[in-house]
RNA sequence: GGAGAGAUGGCCGAGUGGUCGAAGGCGCUCCCCUGCUAAGGGAGUAUGGGGCUUAAACUCCAUCGAGGGUUCGAAUCCCUCUCUCUCCGCCA
């Protein structure tokens, strides 16, 4: 028996795009992924797709043909007849089928390399664009903050007594790490209590804790993998190959891997903390400064399972849920429509939000939310049996709700004083249980 | 880390080379019967893909943890891996 056939069937559940609407308007997909830079060899398609199936009714008749054959042996052994004549001549159907096996195995794996390249299609509201600069501005929250003196960037914010030390972070790891002590430490770790709280007291989320570690299927299904294996960290010394998550959304998303759910279970909401972990490859020379971009962050992410029907109200949604967070911290910030030139390679559609850094005068990226439709679903065979028991695909969302570190920067940066002191939001002023961090003070002294 | 036992459908569980995609049970769905309830009778109940189709129907192929091998034929035999369980040791 072969197996064969079953590893392209699950490819072809596994990979990006639908494979039937792929076959049907190749031509009209070529056309949609073109505003994605992605350009597609629709001849190349054409022909394997034609060879493939050729291939496969060929297959599948010649099986066919051995299975019947094989039991009518089966009943002539029974019968006590010398079954010599019939296993030579279904020897040789046998190793005609294994040759057409291994043509079939040709064409699947060329299939397989062209599938691979392709990104999800984006939604028809996303607008047309080469890269970020065709990003659209939705809305613009809070103002900017004017002051009086020269404002001062996190890294200079953070410098007393140590607090963010980037120095030893170095000494310990290398660069793109760091330090934090005293109320740097204790705003991140209210930062993430807070946002926690926010999301499952408020929208609804259920809290999850999950590994740090994945295997491939895992990077596999919520295509991390195959193509950017060397944006994160490949742990070496095991047997099976495992990464560290560039982001929970690979281990919370593909807790649904595999799985048939009941309609009355959705949606699901998960929020989650965890650390995150990416190599930065190719960011050289690119916001070396401070902790913006760092190999090891903190981040709380939304994730949602929902029904196909509901997914875009349910962006909408979760980049409110986002959204809320800055409110509540009174940070100023934008959202941003990615453009096709822009957008993850999983993406249908993404709302960026932007917060401003007084240290830089300028908006940068602080959640990334997306919908991604069936593609992390197809790879992952995630689905769902409605009221009538049909089985679709589910749809899949995640988001930032925030990264962590990239908020604290935010707020250090927005809430400074003439004096370099650090006011703390009121809606964090709970979590911290503290107003102001003072440079002037001994934070041993603090409990 | 050492020793052993396992992995079969929604669940339990039979099946050591051939009509096995898989007995039996439970659960679930529909129907029948019974004044309600309970009990009983009957039928159905995996997933993916291909062919033919407007579609359905039909039919074929694949799937018994994963991958590979032996064979005319593999749930069943061989190899590798993964995971689970039990005992011992170690450990936050």
């Amino acid at each position: 028996m072969c197996v064969r056939q079953q590893k392209w069937e699950m490819r072809s559940q596994k990979f990006m795009l639908d494979i039937k609407l792929l076959r049907q308007s190749i031509d009209s997909i070529a056309l949609q992924l073109k505003s994605r830079n992605v350009a597609i060899d629709v001849a190349h398609f054409t022909a394997l797709e034609e060879e493939r199936k050729t291939l496969q009714v060929k297959m599948q008749a010649l099986r066919e043909e051995r299975n019947k054959r094989s039991k009518a042996v089966g009943k002539t052994k029974a019968g006590g007849d010398s079954i010599e004549a019939a296993k030579t001549s279904l020897k040789q159907l046998s190793d005609e089928l294994k040759v057409i096996e291994g043509q079939f195995a040709t064409v699947e794996e060329a299939l397989d390399v062209f599938l691979a390249q392709l990104p999800n299609l984006p939604h028809e509201s996303v607008p047309i664009g080469k890269n970020e600069s065709d990003n659209q501005i939705i809305r613009t929250v809070g103002e900017p903050c004017q002051f009086s003196f020269i404002a001062k960037d996190h890294v200079a914010l953070g410098a007393h007594h140590g607090w963010m030390d980037f120095e030893t972070a170095t000494k310990l790891s290398g660069s793109r790490y760091v330090v934090l002590r005293g109320p740097l430490a204790r705003l991140q770790r209210a930062l993430i209590q807070f946002m926690l709280d926010l999301h499952t007291r408020e929208h609804g989320y259920q809290e999850i804790y999950v590994p740090y570690i994945a295997n491939v299927e895992c990077l596999f299904g919520t295509a991390q993998l195959p193509k950017f294996q060397e944006d994160f960290f490949a742990l070496h010394g095991n047997a099976t190959q495992q990464y560290l998550i560039p982001t929970s959304e690979v281990t919370v998303t593909n807790t649904v891997r595999d799985q048939i759910l009941d309609c009355a279970q959705l949606p699901i909401k998960y929020a989650c903390y965890s650390s995150c972990f990416r190599s930065e490859a190719g960011t050289y020379g690119k916001d070396m400064q401070g902790m913006l971009r760092q190999h090891q962050f903190e981040k709380v992410e939304l994730v949602q399972i929902v029904r196909p029907e509901t997914s875009y109200q349910a962006l909408q949604a979760l980049t409110q849920h986002a959204e809320v967070v800055l409110q509540r911290l009174e940070l100023p910030y934008r959202v941003m429509l990615l453009s096709t030139g822009d957008m993850g390679f999983a993406a249908a559609k993404t709302y960026d939000l932007e917060v401003w850094l007084p240290g830089q005068e300028r908006y940068r990226e602080i959640s990334s939310c997306s919908n991604t439709e069936a593609f992390q679903a197809r790879r992952m065979k995630a689905r769902f049996r409605d009221e009538a028991g049909h089985i679709d695909y589910v749809h899949t969302l995640n988001g930032s709700g925030l990264a962590v570190g990239r908020t604290l920067i935010a707020i250090l940066e927005n809430y400074q004083d003439e004096r370099g002191r650090v006011h703390i939001p009121k809606a964090l002023q709970p979590y911290m249980n503290l107003e102001v961090i003072d440079c002037e003070e001994n934070w041993y002294a603090h409990r």
